[in-house]
DNA sequence: TAAGTTGTGCGAAACGTTTCGATCCAGGGA
DNA sequence: TCCCTGGATCGAAACGTTTCGCACAACTTA
C-alpha cells in the first residue's frame, strides 16, 4: 500500500503539500496540483484512515448499538441497522455493528474509550435509559432511533405514534366501524420500558376518542396462542367489535386463527389491522392484511444523518417524527350490516378509508 | 482520554517499558507491572485503536459486506449479521457493516485500501462471484457465509444441502409419502447463480432419488399469487403428489391460500414444508408450518471465527457445513389413506417421521 | 578477578497522516 | 536599488502506539 510519502516523492514535492493539495486545506498551484494527482492517481494512493484518524481526532466511524441477547430482532430492526449504513456511506462514513449484552453503560464505556468511532446511535431506547445519561456525561456525541420519555435536546428519529394512530382511527372510522380494539405487545415482553408499546397504546386511545369511537385495549397477546384467546375474550366480554388493531404478528396469527375456528371470515366479520409490522410480514398472511408499516429503512438513514450533522456541525437539537405508512391489504371492509356503504362506492366513508393509504400493490412498487 | 505517556509518567516508568507490561510482549517485573496495572486503572486508561492498528498493521475490525439494493433483506441476513458480530465481540474483534452498490469490487476495492479492515466477511455469495477473484489477488484475507461453485481453498460456512435435503426427504419418506413436490425459489429473482437455489434443488432431487421417491420440481414461485397457481398446476399435472416442499415464504402463504380454496385441509390433505426459512416466520402460519430452518447465526458466527483465525494463523482451509433444522409443526402427517399409520405411533414410519426432527415448542426453548 | 549471562528497563524510531511556523521567490511601490 | 508583501512550498512536530537495539546491574562461572 503506498502512502503519502511515495506520493510526494513521485510528483516531487514535500508531503505536507500533497496533503493540502488532496484535502484542498489550503491553495496549491493548479499545475502542482495537478502533477499530485495524476502521481496519487497511478499509485492507487488511500490515505490511510487510522493515520488520519490518529491525527485528526476524527475516524468517521459511527458506533450502532443493538440489544444482542433479544432474539426478537426482526426486520424492522435490522432495516434500522441498513437504513443507517447506508446514510452513513453516503456521507462518507462507516457504520460499526456493537451488540450489546448485561452491562449496556460498561461495554460503552469501552467502546467509547476505544478511540474508535467518533459518535453512537441507539436504537431499542427504553423510556428510562441510562445508557443516555453515561454518553451525556461522557460528552459522546450520539443520536437515537426511538427516544426516551422525555429527550430534551437529545437528537432522535422516532416513529410519530400520534399520527400513525389519527391515521389508523381514520382508516376504521371511515369504513363505518363504531368500536375498535387494540392489542398492544405483551405486557412481559418490553415491561413499561419499551416506548413503542407504552406511546402506541397512548396515541390510540386519544385518536380514538377523538374520533368518537368505542375503544377496547385491555389485551397484550405475544404469541399466536395468546392472540387466539385475546380474540374469544375479547369477543364474549366486546361483541359490539367490529375491528381491531394487532401490534404482536404472532398474536395477529392467533386472531386470524381464532376468527376462522368461529366460522368467521375476515374482513367480512372482522377488520383487522398489523400495526407496527412490514408490509412483506403483512403478505404471508391470507387475506393479506392492512398495515401500519413503520419507515424503519428511514428513521435508521435519519439517526444516522443527524448524528454525522452533529459531529460536523453543532447546532440545535434535532427531532424528526416520521408516521408509518398505511398500507391497505384485504383485511379492510366496512363492519357487518353496512356492506352497501361499501359497495357504493361514493361515499365519504368509503373515500376516507381509501384515501388515507396506499394500495398494497403501489407500495410494493415504492420500496 | 489519557494515553500510556500518562501511565508511563504516573508509574514512574518508560513508556515501552508500559507497553511491555500491559501487553505482556517481554518480561517486567512483578512489582513494576503491579504499579502499572494501577497507574492504568486509575487514569482508566484504554489503549486508542488507531495508534495501535497504525504501528501494527492489525486493527481487529473485520467488514461485512451485504447487498443494498436487494430489500429482501429478511431474518436469515440479519443473523448473519448478528451470529457474526457476536463472535467477532467475542474474540475482540469489531464488525463493520458495509452495503455494496453497483459496482461491488471497485468499493471493495476502496474498503480495503483503507487499511481499516483486516479482513472481509462476504455473505450472498454468488455461484461464480467477481468479489472472490479481486479479494484473493489482492490479497485480503476473507471468508464467505456460503460458498461459490467451487471454494476450493477459500474458507467458507454454508448449509449443508445434501444433509438438508435428506433430512427432509426421510421425514416425508418416513410419514409414508410416495411423491414430492419441489417449489425452488423464483427463477428470474437470484437467476442461476444464487447458490441456495442451485443447490438445494439438486439436492432434494437426489434424495427423492434416493430414497426412492416420485419427485416434481417444475415450479418456481416468488409470490403468493404465483404460490397459489403453482400449487394449482402442480394439482392437475400431478394428482399424485402428498407431499409439498417450499423455499419462498410467500409462495407457501400462495399454496396454503390454493389449498383452503379447493376445500382441502393441511396435513390431512397435503404435508407442507418450509425450507430456508426461520420457525419464527413458520410460526406464523396456521397450521404452524414443519421448517427446515437454517442455522444462520451460526454460520455467520463460523464466518467470522475462521476469518479470525486465519488472521491469526495461517492453517488449512476452514470449510464447514451445516445442515438445515428440522422443525417439525402442524403441517405434516401421512398422506391420504394412511391415517391409521399415523395413530398407531409405533410403525417404523411414524418414528422415523417423528424422530428426525425437534418438536416445534422444545426448539422455542433452544433459541 | 575477569568474562559471560540474566533480568530489567530505557530511548529512539517508525507507522501515515495533518498542521503550523518558516522559507523562498517574484513582483510592486517608494 | 531596496524593502515589503503575499503566494507557494517546505520541514518538523505531533497524534499514541509497538518494536528493537542498548545499557546497566547483579549474578554465575572459570
Amino acid at each position: 500500500m503506498s502512502s503519502i510519502r511515495d506520493v510526494a516523492e513521485r510528483a516531487g514535492v514535500a508531503v505536507s503539500t500533497v496533503s493540502a493539495a488532496l484535502n484542498g486545506t489550503r491553495p496549491v498551484a493548479a499545475d502542482t496540483r495537478r502533477r499530485i494527482e495524476r502521481a496519487a492517481a497511478d499509485l492507487g494512493y488511500r490515505p490511510s484512515l487510522l493515520a488520519r484518524g490518529l491525527q485528526s481526532k476524527r475516524t468517521r466511524i459511527l458506533a450502532l448499538l443493538y440489544p444482542a441477547p433479544r432474539s426478537g430482532f426482526g426486520v424492522t430492526e435490522m432495516q434500522f441497522a441498513t437504513g443507517a449504513a447506508e446514510a452513513a456511506r453516503e456521507l462518507g462514513y462507516h457504520l460499526l455493528l456493537s451488540p450489546e449484552h448485561a452491562d449496556p453503560v460498561e461495554e460503552l464505556r469501552h467502546l467509547t474509550g476505544l478511540g474508535l468511532v467518533d459518535g453512537v446511535l441507539l436504537m431499542e431506547v427504553g423510556l428510562d435509559d441510562e445508557r443516555t445519561d453515561f454518553l451525556m456525561e461522557a460528552g459522546v456525541p450520539f443520536s437515537m432511533i426511538g427516544r426516551t420519555r422525555d429527550p430534551g435536546s437529545i437528537d432522535h428519529a422516532d416513529i410519530d405514534f400520534a399520527a400513525t394512530a389519527r391515521q389508523a382511527v381514520a382508516h376504521v372510522a371511515g369504513l363505518g366501524h363504531r368500536k375498535l380494539a387494540f392489542f398492544n405487545l405483551a405486557a412481559d415482553a418490553y415491561a413499561a420500558q419499551y416506548g413503542p408499546a407504552i406511546r402506541a397504546g397512548a396515541e390510540f386511545a386519544e385518536a380514538a376518542r377523538a374520533a368518537g369511537l368505542g375503544y377496547v385495549d385491555d389485551f397484550r397477546p405475544g404469541s399466536a396462542e395468546e392472540g387466539r384467546q385475546a380474540f374469544d375474550r375479547l369477543v364474549a366480554a366486546h361483541p359490539d367489535v367490529t375491528a381491531l388493531a394487532v401490534m404482536d404478528d404472532h398474536a395477529a396469527a392467533g386472531v386470524i386463527a381464532a376468527v376462522a375456528a368461529r366460522g368467521w371470515r375476515i374482513p367480512e366479520d372482522l377488520t383487522l389491522l398489523l400495526v407496527l409490522s412490514s408490509a412483506a410480514v403483512a403478505e404471508m398472511f391470507h387475506p393479506r392484511l392492512t398495515t401500519l408499516e413503520p419507515p424503519s429503512a428511514e428513521l435508521g438513514g435519519l439517526g444516522a444523518r443527524m448524528l454525522i450533522d452533529r459531529l460536523e456541525d453543532d447546532g440545535p437539537p434535532r427531532h424528526r417524527l416520521l408516521p408509518c405508512r398505511l398500507v391497505i391489504g384485504d383485511s379492510s371492509a366496512p363492519p357487518r350490516g353496512s356492506a352497501v356503504v361499501w359497495r357504493s362506492g361514493g361515499s365519504a366513508a368509503t373515500r376516507a378509508g381509501e384515501g388515507d393509504g396506499i394500495r398494497g400493490d403501489r407500495a410494493r412498487l415504492t420500496e
